[in-house]
DNA sequence: CTGAAAGCGCTTACAG
DNA sequence: CTGAAAGCGCTTACAG
């Protein structure tokens, strides 16, 4: 279909300069002069002439690419991944593609097919990591190869030593705990746990705490077992609250998956959501919006946080460190605390 | 961090050999013998060496890379983004990876946005374009790349002279038309549209009537209105039918988004579902399990849409077409069409 | 089975 | 402001 390639010689040719100039014009170098540029652009698109990439990457050693790799549960089909990480993975490859970069993207979970070389391979200049934080050979993985020199930032990262970009957590969680407060509800638990590899976790049970404590009410801990798919977090903790005679009327789960499961239990215990017990999740899915009744939730700004993870990387491959970041969030209120 | 690059002459130097039988080596050619291949390895292996696969593409031609485009509504956020576009694109990315590929993904919505020089710029061997058919304008702008030569696959394309893949629509639409006249539901309206841009919402249609007519049923087609959100298409479709005095008692809508939006409005009526109506959508929408009820829906084979894109695209780059291909469905049956 | 050499298509000192 | 030339790091005919 389509012929011999069209090389910078060929613009030269038809242009009538050299082919240094061509490639000089084309890069934009304010060395040419203007006649000479608007020529050898008229040539280029006559001849509809592209710059192979792969000439100028081997030439100048950059390669205008980013590489973001989802972290997936161990045999996690690819439709199963978390929601939340889809959407950062488009907020990324957007603020990659504002800042003049493509993105190359991969998803991992066995550890067979743990793979981040990129930077070796002059495939891309850096490497976003993000997903599920529970895969901790694929986080060991990373963390080796940031050891022996791999421009990496991350999200999700059980390790603190990354460099990472994170929601801010414990405003969310301040937020959703004043939340429910406001619309009444006292007896407040949170679904969740404080020994997690979850870093998010943590630094949500701690703002919830301090919010409960400010208001004068006294947190609860309804402890998760790691060991089951979120949703069966949130089904079991609900059980055993409905075991314990609803010590509490109202719950702060640790993230919307946990939430989702939490009130699909609730209405089969045929407890009231909001009326009788308030929910509130974090992260923001949507999903929350079509549960019965829609989920209230705390919502990170995913563009931010794309922008954010992009800027962060690239301060590291220019040498011009940047501050470990945190995501804004905001209440996103629906029916399940809407109580009057 | 890093130091000078090790290129195949060090590892060359290193294993004893020339330049040339390192290269040999590494890419597999079987004329090696077996002793310099170890060494060769073991030389590589100690320097931590890796090709510049910007120096292997210049020279043979291919990038081992394909481009994936997902098309979005103009202005829409890349967090909302249809999840269905998501699952898929996770699906593509794992067999494009299956079969040795990288892949280079961008989200594309606004005119000014739109770019798939690829395989001019010699960033990737093929294209993949999925999203939202109701983008014209990005459509097109493929369809004149396909046109002056781009390898192009694509799903949801309004044009039907596209190289595509898509779902079983007919067979899906058969299915769910079926079960429901299995769950004893008989007066069962279509909630879609005759004369849409989405040849897919023409096929479900079909599909529809054609299992209505074997049952002896009488189609019956509630016309959505393009202009509004899916939501609100679903939302629309059921107040009308109330206000029609519920002449039927299920439904199957064109997609999830549709029917998430028309289970929304049932239960702010009343109408309860399954027991006084029966709902079913189409695309497995993982936010369908969180609905309330849970939403019954088609799923299309996600894993099986991802191979057969990728290996359409091959087909194409290596001169072995590969007829258009139909994704199987399956019914995911859950409560909203549970009745006893 | 291996080596010497050409060449993929650019960018960028170096000269003028 | 422009041109001639070197060189980025590979793969692959061509010889032997």
């Amino acid at each position: 279909m389509r012929q011999q390639r069209v090389t910078s010689f060929d613009v030269a040719a038809l242009a009538g300069v050299s082919q240094s100039t061509v490639s000089r014009a084309l890069t934009g170098d304010t060395v040419v002069s203007d006649g000479t540029r608007t020529r050898v652009l008229e040539a280029a698109r006559q001849l509809n002439y592209h710059v192979d990439e792969n000439a100028a990457r081997l030439r100048t050693g950059k390669t205008g690419t980013l590489a973001v790799v989802v972290i997936c549960r161990p045999g996690e089909q690819r439709k199963d991944v978390n929601p939340f990480y889809y959407s950062l993975l488009g907020s990324i490859c957007a603020a990659a593609s504002a800042r003049g970069f493509e993105t190359l993207v991969s998803f991992q979970d066995t550890e067979e097919s743990l793979w981040g070389l990129y930077e070796e391979q002059r495939k891309a200049d850096g490497l976003i990591i993000i997903g599920s934080t529970a895969n901790r050979p694929a986080w060991d993985y990373f963390r080796s190869l940031r050891d022996s020199g791999a421009q990496l930032v991350c999200w999700g990262s059980p390790f603190d030593d990354f460099d990472w970009v994170r929601s801010d957590n414990h405003e969310g969680a301040r937020i959703a705990t004043g939340h429910l407060i406001e619309r009444g509800y006292r007896r407040i638990a949170y679904l969740g746990t404080e020994q997690s590899p979850q870093r998010q976790f943590k630094e949500r049970y701690q703002g919830y705490g301090e919010r409960m404590r400010e208001a004068g009410l006294e947190p609860r801990l309804v402890e998760i077992d790691e060991r089951l798919s979120r949703d069966e977090q949130g089904r079991k903790a609900i059980r055993d609250l409905a075991g314990a005679g609803w010590p509490v009327d109202a719950a702060f789960a640790a993230c919307d998956e946990i939430a989702l499961g939490a009130l699909e239990e609730l209405r089969q215990l045929g407890r009231s959501v909001p009326d009788e017990f308030g929910l509130i999740g974090f992260d923001g899915n949507r999903a929350g919006a079509y549960a019965s009744p829609p989920l209230s939730s705390i919502e990170p700004d995913f563009q931010s946080a794309g922008t954010m993870l992009v800027d962060k990387l690239l301060g590291l491959i220019n040498d011009d460190p940047v501050e470990p970041l945190r995501v804004p969030v905001r209440l996103l209120e629906r029916e399940s605390t809407r109580r009057n």
